[in-house]
DNA sequence: TGGCATATTGACATCGGTGTCACAACCTGA
DNA sequence: TCAGGTTGTGACACCGATGTCAATATGCCA
């Protein structure tokens, strides 16, 4: 391991000169910057991490402590967002997956203590409700997907009100007036607040909300579980006598079942029924054909986001600190929607 | 930041037994363990992780550098496997996204050096030959889910010709003998291993293998991405005079196609056909009608042996450090193959 | 009781950087 | 020519832990 000691004496200045020239100093006169910088190079010095941590009382390093992002798959990409963002400010990051265990939790918060991290960033996999507890925890903590019941943290999270009155609003305008939902667990925040975003979309262009219409595409077993449904629950939808023209999912993976429930019944989409997803799963909405249009979680810019608002916060950066960012849910269209 | 020697002068002892206390070094008496341990409870002290790095000149994380883990959802779990394995070391995880671009590469292998990592993994999303250059780092290198062409590192890797002789032979014992194969695109390494596979199983039993029957369900554009065409790949096989009675897919989301191609020519799955999907994807095999049996990628596995694997090279456990290992696909029965 | 092994504890140096402050060399303007 | 300012550099202490080694207390045996 070369130290800045090495360095110094190679070149023949102090190592305080070393670390001036490595910081970025601009108290160092250029020849011997010049020279300085040329055996940095030459003797591929690294400055240790440790070292300057321990000095300056605290670390470029973020935590992100995650319950089990893994099981959506694409809610890995708030730690890809997270990634990036760090990447800009020079930081790294410190992962840990605490797979919901509230031990694991205690025992992490103590590891990014010990590790002096700048911050932290909490993320779920589900878009709900958390309730940290009290962590001991003295930097800051931003929540992705998900916020404080207690609000005594701010939070990035998606706009599902936002994303349920997109998919609704963009069948309207296509000109469709019976809109089937197939919907996801009754339980979920998401779906509260998409179905709020459907009456909003539909009060305003005077449309009636049909709550026959609105159907649970996964359903809760006993055991926690959860079974999916929609296929069924599609071919009810699509067997009445007054047929919707449109179902709106939601998610992609209740899509795969819609596809399948009308072709069973030998309807084809966008033709005789045009769908709408949510989540933009590419793997699901690039696979079907023809291809699902979707409104997307924007996991990605929640985790960017999550991270700027944590450099705010610890003064870092210039901005406001808003308690909770609502993140747009585009639309994303592929070729299952078409006018009526 | 409650430090050792308050924790010392709160126990009225030296800094030393206190450390004595947090190495569990047995050289302390157990009055005065208990007295402190009750101290260190009481003032919340965590030992301050660059403190003990830069004395032990080394630290408890890894780093585990990726290309683009998130853009097959599932090889994230490579990560999960990882950390899993990590945990049970009393490790972490410092991870690095280099999105495939060697400048980041390079950079974040300072940034590992500058942490005085225990080791890195390099996970990469495909299983792929990769060439690490030099990157001038001393400790000990594990790569997940590609393999050095200079056999410079050693490597985790699936077996995709094991994963491909399971398909094959699977389908085979339920009494198969005309399978279709719909595969990835064939430049990928997966596409050949797998391939090989297929041949043992198809020679095994005595059956002929007709290169006619095997279509790929993906095609590389000029501008290098892929389409995928399996629907189309699949009518064409399931049109044949001699129709194929199961069909091997190249991964799941080919399998979502072919489901499609049969129920427009109003074939049901399993009884008319079965289908056999790879990476045993969830999203996709349990939203399916019937669920998809597939062969499994195993990549939480791959990121679990590849810390063993680290910790073996660095001698801190015991067992050999073989070149390569080879993890095995393993067989998920559903329901969409059946016997003829 | 003296001598020696063992158990327990502490003083001190050290790891590799950076903050503070002093100091020398060089300007500048009166 | 000299006070006062600026620029560039280095000496030294210190961050919080641990390794080394010495010091003290205790126990045991002859």
């Amino acid at each position: 391991m070369v130290t800045l000691k090495d360095v110094a004496r190679e070149a023949g200045v102090s190592p305080k000169t070393v670390s001036r020239v490595v910081n970025d100093d601009p108290a160092v006169n250029v020849k011997t910057r010049e020279a300085v910088s040329e055996i940095i190079q030459r003797m591929h010095y690294v400055p240790d991490h440790a070292a300057r941590m321990m000095r300056m009382s605290h670390s470029s390093v973020v935590g992100v402590m995650t319950d089990a992002v893994a099981t959506t798959p694409y809610s890995v990409d708030i730690i890809r967002g997270a990634q990036s963002g760090l990447r800009e400010q020079a930081r790294t990051m410190l992962i840990a997956n605490t797979d919901g265990d509230p031990k694991q939790e205690h025992e992490y918060w103590q590891v990014f203590r010990a590790h002096k991290v700048a911050g932290a960033v909490y993320a779920t996999t589900y878009h709900r409700p958390v309730d940290l507890g009290a962590p001991d925890f003295e930097r800051g903590i931003v929540l992705a997907n998900c916020y404080s019941a207690r609000r005594s943290h701010c939070s990035v999270v998606p706009d599902d009100e936002g994303g349920g009155y997109t998919q609704a609003r963009h069948l309207i305008e296509l000109g469709h007036r019976r809109i089937g939902i197939v919907s996801l667990s009754p339980v979920l925040r998401a779906t509260v607040l998409r179905g709020a975003g459907y009456r909003t979309a539909f009060a305003e262009s005077g449309l009636f909300y049909d709550p026959s219409l609105e159907v649970p595409g996964f359903v809760t077993r006993p055991d926690g579980g959860e079974d999916l449904v929609a296929y069924d629950a599609a071919l009810g939808l699509l067997r009445r006598a007054e047929r919707p023209t449109a179902i709106i999912c939601g998610n992609d993976q209740i899509a795969v079942q819609v596809y399948a429930a009308a072709a069973s019944l030998g309807l084809s989409v966008p033709e005789d029924l045009s769908v709408m997803g949510f989540d933009d799963m590419t793997i699901i909405t690039h696979t079907l054909k023809p291809m699902l249009t979707s409104v997307a979680l924007p996991y990605f810019e929640i985790g960017r986001i999550a991270v700027d608002l944590l450099a705010r916060i610890n003064g870092e950066s210039e901005g406001p600190v808003p308690p909770q960012v609502l993140v747009p849910c585009p639309l994303i269209e592929r070729h299952s929607c078409r006018q009526v």
